[in-house]
DNA sequence: TAGATTGTTAATCGATTAACAATC
DNA sequence: TAGATTGTTAATCGATTAACAATC
């Protein structure tokens, strides 16, 4: 099955706020209701649910408990996916720590700087190792997934690296877009980008 | 003009792009030189200057410097435009010193929050308020724009807040989605998703 | 039943790409 | 000139929304 990128975006969405409902002990939820904590159409969550084979087939609103499940089985891996982190600064550190704990089936299982004052050491509850290590501890630790997080000059070389590594998906957070293989998913996620959207928007909006 | 969102987007950066290639002493760059670094293709850049009604009038390529340029007239505010953080957690420090510096007319003023062991200091190099004095911060300080990284369990009531206070903009780094008014844009930059999204598309690399 | 809700097709909208004439 | 490059229209692709039949 190949779902359009942002149903799973939104699917990923959808499973959060399901769990949200279910801990304040709602169990089902309305596609409107739904729609509504998303800032987006009804038709369109329905739509979404319709492309993954989901049915409610009552008209009772859709069980949160099962829906969050269905979703599982198609965003999850049934053994998880280990992700690894190049670069400790603050923003590194920050994210490693802002993530894991929040998703079960994908864990941040090491991290990789080349200062020695951050080597060989625990940080926000990771394993750091010296990035000349990457691709022993990509093998030794079952690294599918990498999030690169070093300063921007370092990261055409990082992702080069992370490659010859055998990643197979990378998290972008540096303001230099990479260039990866067609066998690799690359996400780029650049701050820098949004502010600018929002600041060009709010531009736009104060001009009319 | 209106200008769609993901021109804005590629705008912005091909602008660090180009500031890049100047720094390296490029001062003129192809199309396709531009569409390689960022992996599209070079019709796509050269329709989005086509849009901001740029042209080179040349076939040596686009000169960096009068493309910065006129960028710059589309994205920034000619004086600038405030941001201001609120909570100052490890996300929210990071952001601020990864945030300020990287562009000249969009600054980082003040920070927000509510623990008195960080109100009142200077945090990531930002005078840090406590949350409750929001309202008068923002009026005094010309802020329009808002970053939000406070615990997911405060996010609405301190879009709310946000709204009240008169800002314009917000990008919320939390991964609970918000709703606010028309007049106000908002973007989601929920990592979760991002993460999520990676995940699933090396799930499905793996299984083809 | 009547109203609310759902699932699905068809239409629309927005973004990308193919095709090509014009220009250096 | 010939080849490379650019700017622009038309065609295509992907994502959202309108419309509506079916169901509780």
């Amino acid at each position: 099955m190949k779902l359009p990128e942002k149903t799973v975006e939104r699917l990923s969405e959808y499973r959060r706020t399901l769990l949200n409902c279910l801990a304040n002990g709602k169990t089902h939820i309305y596609s409107h209701e739904l729609a509504g904590l998303h800032n987006i159409t009804a038709v369109q969550v329905r739509r979404d649910l319709m492309l993954i084979g989901y049915s409610s087939m009552k008209k009772k609103g859709y069980d949160a408990q099962e829906l969050i499940s269905v979703i599982g089985k198609l965003l999850d891996c049934e053994d998880g996916l280990n992700v690894g982190v190049v670069g400790m600064g603050n923003l590194g550190r920050a994210v490693t720590a802002y993530f894991n704990g929040k998703r079960p089936k994908l864990n941040i299982v090491a991290a990789f700087d080349v200062d020695p004052n951050k080597t060989n050491r625990v940080i926000a509850g990771v394993n750091c190792y010296h990035f000349k290590d990457l691709a022993d501890v990509v093998k030794k630790s079952n690294i599918e997934i990498a999030i690169i997080a070093s300063p921007p000059s370092t990261a055409s070389m990082v992702a080069e690296q992370l490659v010859n590594a055998g990643i197979k998906g990378i998290l972008n957070f540096t303001t230099i877009p990479i260039t990866v293989p067609d066998n690799v998913y690359l996400e780029e996620y650049d701050m820098i980008t949004f502010m600018e959207k929002v600041a060009y928007f709010v531009k736009q909006n104060s001009m009319k």
